[in-house]
DNA sequence: GCCAACGTTGGC
DNA sequence: GCCAACGTTGGC
């Protein structure tokens, strides 16, 4: 069972928005990205998901959640509507997938982006540090528990 | 298949 | 709001 951070921007839907959610559950729709989408076709059932802070005040690792189903085609990218539509996008060929997100708990204290990086040898490797613009990615077992220590109250 | 132009992300 | 990093697109 794999560990995953995904980014959000608060100001659009944060933490807080996902807790409040029926069933505390969100389609994770509009990801992008060839990477990203790679690994959340990866992604399982029950998997755990660091859920990160982007573009606002203070970017932080602010709570848990999980994989709440299988990953699915993203229906925005069929919608003409949606800023997520693809036109290259065929149902019988989707070009982007999407999986829900269950919120379990905040952390009680969120894990700043500069904490982390105050620890760079201890976060060696960790996507996030790495690749700035991956908004889907794969956490270690080891700086997962290290995140969520740092978490703690 | 290279690479320049362009667009987006996201920290600061 | 600026701008660096970098992914994507499209001409050749």
């Amino acid at each position: 069972m794999t560990c995953w951070l995904m980014k959000t921007e608060p100001d659009t839907f944060g933490i807080d928005d996902l807790a409040t959610r029926p069933g505390q559950t969100e389609p994770w729709d509009g990801v992008r990205n060839y990477q990203a989408r790679n690994f959340i076709r990866e992604m399982r059932p029950g998997d755990e998901v660091l859920i990160y802070h982007s573009s606002c005040a203070q970017p932080a690792i602010v709570g848990i959640a999980d994989v709440a189903g299988e990953p699915r085609p993203d229906p925005t990218q069929f919608d003409p509507e949606s800023p997520g539509h693809d036109p290259r996008s065929k149902p019988e060929t989707p070009r982007w997938y999407l999986v829900d997100v269950r919120y379990r708990a905040h952390l009680p204290r969120p894990v700043s982006l500069a904490a982390l990086k105050a620890q760079a040898e201890a976060f060696e490797g960790l996507l996030l540090l790495s690749r700035g613009r991956l908004s889907v990615l794969p956490v270690s077992a080891a700086h997962r528990d290290r995140i969520l220590a740092l978490g703690k109250g």
